[in-house]
DNA sequence: GTCTATAAATGGATAGAC
DNA sequence: GTCTATCCATTTATAGAC
């Protein structure tokens, strides 16, 4: 953390990071989700830019601390959708506004969104990392409302599997963009009884 | 409803492997569904089942080759369910029984599905895989009808997304299983529109 | 910021004894 | 079927020059 840039990284605070920081944690992002975090080394994100093992090292100290800044910048686009949707007035709207901005996401990212879902190194993380943890909060209270019971989280665990899912599967590796979107848009709709 | 818990979903185990191979190939899969298949090392498949790497490679002579067993063995019982919905007269009664036993199979097994759904390693595999080919095919012509284009495969990939990405899912993670499995046949009812 | 070089550990895989 | 012992490639990580 030798880094001059080193700020407190809050929950809610956008991380800037230098060019060849942002450069590792690109590759990184697409490397895991083409290998897992597991089966990607760091000689192999080295390679993918360019440069030496002991280069990217000196932008990271360890592996993880790659993955935790993948973790957080692909956060951040999460969070970026759960503050446009809150802007909302309604809560008819907010969900229309979340749900059609999380599937943009997924879609546009394909495979890296299962990265974050299903990753078990990632998932591992995840599940001890507050911030997310918070993020996760809010965007369930935006989807089923505040205060929702136990039970009431499984269409949103549903929704996060479908969408997350959906957009990686084989099965609609041919689909355009434009077009999976659509229909995603219209199934979350129909999961959670939303007005078509 | 719960119809599926008469008939379970096969026997679990083929009879082609000895009870040295089924050990390993239970372990693996169980490490497997922890850490991925990259994050998972013979010597850890060794030290679950208290034997030296030596005496795994005795069985299988590459870490690949375990890795197909357990597709194999997860790809049968998958089989088995589809065989079971085949079996009935109409095609709406072979959707429910298929929903039924899809979702008793990812719910007993949790955090194992994913492993077959979104592992890279995994998936790489299966990609290439006939058999798997022909058993997905024989899924989507129960579940959506024969024939179906493209466009018509996102909801099955939705639901096989849903399904096994909710299982997983850290929300659901305290609910038990038999609230669990009726839940996600209900909501996996209404993406398919059939009655409930 | 990037390099060469290297340490230390672990990974997949094999040989041969029991 | 299982073991000990070993080989070789790769992995994470560090030291120090430019």
């Amino acid at each position: 953390m030798s880094s001059a840039t080193g700020a407190t990284v809050g929950p809610a605070t956008p991380v800037r990071y230098s060019a060849a920081r942002t450069r590792i944690i690109t590759a990184a992002l697409e490397l895991f989700g083409q290998h897992g975090v597991s089966g990607t080394s760091l000689q192999m994100i080295a390679d993918a830019i360019g440069v030496t093992k002991a280069a990217v090292y000196h932008q990271f100290n360890t592996k993880n601390e790659i993955v935790i800044a993948v973790a957080e910048v692909e956060l951040a686009r999460l969070e970026a959708a759960l503050d446009a949707a809150e802007a909302e007035e309604g809560s008819l709207q907010a969900r229309e506004v979340l749900l059609a901005q999380v599937i943009d996401l997924a879609v546009e990212r394909r495979g890296m969104t299962s990265v974050l879902q299903t990753d078990p190194v990632m998932v591992r993380f995840l599940a001890e990392h507050e911030p997310f943890q918070q993020l996760m909060d809010r965007l369930f209270a935006v989807l089923i409302g505040a205060g929702a019971d136990a039970e009431a989280r499984v269409p949103a665990a549903m929704a996060a599997g479908a969408i997350g899912g959906a957009a990686v599967h084989p099965l609609v590796k041919d689909l355009d963009d434009e077009t999976l979107r659509r229909h995603l848009l219209h199934l979350a709709r129909r999961l959670f009884q939303l007005p078509d």
